[in-house]
RNA sequence: GGGCAGAUGGCGAAAUUGGCAGACGCACUGGCUUUAGGAGCCAGCGAGAGCAAUCUCUUGAGGGUUCAAAUCCCUCUCUGCCCACCA
């Protein structure tokens, strides 16, 4: 008989489907585990081998405690909203809404393909308005509790995709979608307020099982810093010198108030380098210098405003690459005609205006210290400023030692020294420890402690088509209503989101999902308005709160939006028999209660600032709103590791992205599964190699010429077969002599159940090999061909189930037992004794376990063998580990 | 520039966590089988020396700790991923 895999595949998915096996009773089921692995988005070019990488490595593990009795949960879904697909439809010519239903019927094909444990009757897609109304309630309950806002901001421009992006899209200056160079935009926005938990996500990290580097990962994006904001008075000319000028007679004209308010405020992690600072920088957009500033009228004051002017205007237009590309060249303009005064020791010092230093980061300005920061010195040596060193960096008396911290010899002559030391310099502080200084200076300057993050908001609005529209309504009347109320907000009906965002009003519950129309025109138009704007049936509306004419909100939101609460509507919709009327409440649902947070998730890593943040940062929002019990969903996350082809990453450009289809053709699903994770840990990824596979053919097909072999005595009559299989269990169960060693069916057992456990299916597999080698070699039990193909389950679900079949079983393996091994089988009676000379491997003796070291020395010394290489020298040492090893340490 | 991984035969990798380096698989070589191709079976397979038993060398480079290092420590080189003028 052969191993006709493709009919043995088609079978198995009917009759799981039939009887639908990996559809557990979600309100009935008793020990609920919801594995989860991140759901595709469907692109251009269907499944490819790299998702069912991923999808294998969760199924295995999913299929695994399946087995160890828990009622499994793995659900699948379409994460087909947003940019990528609707470029892909804009380039093929087709509408999204057409595209995306021809994706999802492919998707689901190849899916169901693949052999996973899918629960397929919770299926979920982001685009479709049953998901999307929860998507748009979401935001709704984030707008209403103030967690959305609306801010003008110079935003990442993508022009080609023609929207804004998040900072997590740009990267180097680029759009992450199309590698255009990204231009910065002044629009008014949506964000959601993710810094409010900034500490939060940071703590938690503590307290969930994620890999240390996704950890680390999110940990740098937060970028928590603590420092100190000082404040630096800002004086004209006139301070200086009694010379008078024109600027002196403006500055002079200026109330008291707002001379006294005039300063620029600094934010420093290293405040006990006050002493050295020797000049400010501030950003081109600084609000001290817009035209417009109120404080002090900087174009009056500013001798060589045109220059400095001009300089704004020129680093205004540049792109993020551009600031990039210059390198580290920096470039700066001084503003003549006013100085800054040191707080610390009074000195005037001059300002700069450049752009090496960032609107968005600190407070815009920052006090430069070249004598210890390496961009400072930099800029001081271009420009000719004074470097003032006050810190002297400590030597410990042990140079070689290397502890950290201790400066070498190098940074101590280096120019530059960043690291901590010894103040000098500082006036009453010199001396100090510059750690301790911090404060202490900070304190002398009336200064104020301050942690920063590196985070910011999220910004989701999108001026595409292809995504959530954005549930709210701008309303003139109610922005006057609004703006007036703000000294009566107690008897407001306004909630907080419509006082902070003054006209701008929820969508009612009852009315959503607001739904995305059908439109022939979808292309962006790239005016920074959604395509949505043209089209006014879809805008034009009577505002929610009063009934006048108000105008809908036309950009979309960001696709990561929908896939930061997808685990949730695995639970409260796909099976529309639960959809649940009352909103308010569906969040707590019995359902979601049993089922979350989620036991395992699985991913890939370069979602580790992206979505694994979003997701976490929903969920703690919700949870404050008392909408959910949890505030991490994801307490066990792995993520596996990136599947290459010809050493390099998958891409259409380089032509070498692997599409399954014709392995699973050619060899089977079960063989591409077992290839693909035999290759190597699943959280080390591999280079997909097709010529490997071979070798795992090889293995199926032992395996099955091995249950079919005649020689088993499976009688090919079905009726007869249970009486010939006790015929075998009969003549194999006691006769020792030919059985597979229990010891290495026990050890075998121990292996696969632990690889499983921590995602090292390869050497899984190798021991599966391993383990039928000795089966064929020998004779086995049934309950020993039982147990392996149980092993194999996970793995090969197809072939493992079809066997289980034909030697005579009626349920799905699927829903056995995992076995477990038996302690008592694993104890050696002999083991190799290792004999080592000076910790060399000399010799080995077979010896019964457990002997202790004198009976080890007496049967070592009494081989002829070790008697010769011992023979005329000096044993100065012997060292015995138990069970292991001898080692005679001779002179 | 910073962070995180990693570097082991021709290739993917394994190594009980400090104890026989190279399990398992691919590729390759020889033999058997086959009309042939494919497939299968048996044997070999890190390098060097030897008929052989056996010996020497070998885990990116160099040093150290230890009876014993792929594994721990230090210095360096290279590769991949992530972040990047973050004050």
């Amino acid at each position: 008989m052969k191993y006709n895999f493709s009919k043995i595949e088609k079978k198995w998915q009917k009759v799981w489907r039939e009887k639908k096996i990996y559809e557990p009773d979600l309100l009935r089921t008793k020990r609920p585990f919801y594995n989860l692995m991140m759901f595709p988005y469907p692109s251009a070019e269907g499944l490819h081998v790299g998702n069912m990488y991923a999808f294998t490595g969760s199924d295995i593990y999913g299929r695994f405690k399946r087995m160890q009795g828990y009622d499994v949960f793995e659900p699948i879904g379409l994460d087909g909203f947003g940019i990528h697909s609707e470029n892909y439809a804009i380039k093929i010519g087709v509408h999204p809404m057409t595209q995306s239903k021809i994706s999802e019927k492919r998707f689901y094909q190849q899916l169901k393909m693949i052999g996973n444990g899918f629960a397929w009757d919770e299926r979920l897609e982001t685009y479709n308005p049953n998901y999307y109304k929860w998507t748009q309630w979401i935001f709704v309950q984030m707008f209403k509790h103030g967690l959305a806002y609306r801010k003008k901001q110079g935003v990442n421009w993508c022009p080609s995709c023609k929207t804004v992006l998040a900072d997590e899209q740009a990267l180097n200056g680029k759009c992450e979608r199309c590698g255009t160079t990204i231009i910065k935009k002044d629009l008014e926005q949506w964000f959601l307020k993710i810094t409010k938990y900034a500490e939060r996500l940071l703590q938690n990290l503590n307290r969930i099982d994620w890999p240390e580097k996704v950890k680390i990962a999110q940990k740098n994006w937060i970028g928590r810093s603590e420092g100190a904001l000082i404040k630096f008075p800002i004086k004209s000319r006139i301070d200086a010198d009694k010379t008078r000028t024109k600027a002196d007679s403006v500055r002079e004209n200026l109330g008291r108030n707002q001379r006294k308010s005039a300063f620029v405020e600094v934010f420093t992690t290293r405040p006990d380098t006050l002493f050295g600072a020797t000049y400010l920088v501030l950003a081109p957009e600084h609000p001290l210098l817009k035209i417009s500033n109120f404080q002090l009228p900087i174009s009056n004051l500013i001798e060589n405003w045109k220059e400095v002017e001009s300089y704004i205007e020129k680093s205004k237009k540049k792109t993020e690459e551009e600031r990039i590309m210059e390198g580290r060249e920096k470039t700066g303009v001084e503003l003549k005609g006013i100085k800054a005064v040191n707080p610390a020791n009074g000195e005037r010092i001059p300002v700069w205006v450049a752009d090496y230093v960032l609107t968005d980061v600190g407070t815009g300005a920052i006090m430069a210290v070249p004598g210890h920061d390496g961009r400072d010195f930099e800029f001081a040596k271009k420009y000719n400023l004074e470097i003032k060193k006050v810190i002297l960096p400590v030597l410990t008396k042990n140079p070689v030692g290397s502890a950290q911290g201790v400066p070498s010899e190098v940074a101590i002559q280096s120019e530059c020294w960043v690291g901590n030391g010894e103040l000098i310099n500082s006036g009453k502080f010199d001396g100090m420890d510059s750690k301790k200084a911090r404060w202490a200076i900070t304190e002398f300057v009336g200064g104020k402690q301050k942690v920063q993050y590196r985070l910011r908001d999220w910004l989701i609005s999108r001026q595409r088509y292809w995504g959530v529209p954005i549930p709210v309504i701008f309303c003139e009347a109610c922005k006057k209503r609004v703006e007036n109320s703000k000294f009566e907000i107690r008897n407001s009906k306004f909630s907080k989101g419509e006082l902070e965002n003054p006209g701008w009003i929820a969508v009612p519950e009852k009315d959503l999902p607001v739904k995305l129309p059908f439109i022939e025109d979808f292309r962006p138009k790239g005016k920074g308005v959604s395509p949505l704007a043209s089209v006014k049936s879809f805008y034009e509306v009577k505002c929610p709160a009063c009934g006048t004419k108000a105008r809908r909100e036309t950009d979309v939101s960001d696709t990561f939006l929908d896939s930061a609460w997808y685990y949730l509507g695995y639970l409260i919709l796909g099976n529309q028999k639960r959809e649940i009327k009352n909103k308010k409440s569906s969040f707590s649902s019995p359902l979601i209660k049993k089922w979350l947070p989620v036991n395992m998730y699985i991913g890939g890593a370069e979602h580790a600032v992206l979505h694994l943040l979003y997701v976490r940062f929903l969920a703690m929002a919700l949870h404050d709103m008392k909408l959910l019990h949890f505030e991490e969903p994801f307490p066990k996350f792995r993520a596996h590791g990136l599947l290459i082809s010809r050493g390099a990453k998958m891409s259409k450009s380089k032509g070498n992205v692997v599409n399954p289809d014709d392995y699973i053709k050619k060899f089977g699903a079960d063989a591409l599964r077992m290839y693909l994770m035999f290759l190597a840990p699943l959280e080390q990824g591999g280079d997909f190699q097709d010529r490997g596979i071979l070798g795992i053919t090889r293995f199926l097909e032992r395996i099955y010429k091995f249950y079919s072999d005649p020689k088993l005595r499976i009688h090919p009559n079905p009726q007869k077969r249970s009486q010939f299989t006790n015929i075998r269990i009969n003549n194999f169960v006691d006769s020792d002599k030919f059985a597979v060693s229990d010891r290495l069916l026990h050890k075998t057992i121990k292996k696969v159940t632990e690889d499983i456990e921590t995602l090292h299916y390869n050497t899984a597999i190798s021991s599966l090999m391993i383990l039928l080698k000795q089966m064929e070699e020998s004779e086995s039990s049934l309950s020993d061909c039982q147990t392996f193909l149980k092993l194999l389950a996970p793995f090969a679900p197809f072939i493992s189930e079809e066997l289980w079949h034909q030697i005579g079983q009626k349920t799905s393996i699927h829903k056995e037992k995992w076995p477990v091994y038996n302690p008592a089988f694993m104890k050696d009676e002999i083991f190799k004794l290792i004999i080592q000379i000076n910790g060399v491997y000399r010799h080995f003796l077979e010896v019964p376990a457990n002997i202790n070291q004198r009976e080890a020395e007496n049967l070592a010394s009494q081989n002829e063998r070790v008697k010769n290489l011992l023979k005329g020298q000096k044993i100065k040492k012997i060292i015995f580990v138990p069970n292991r090893l001898i080692n005679f340490v001779v002179d």
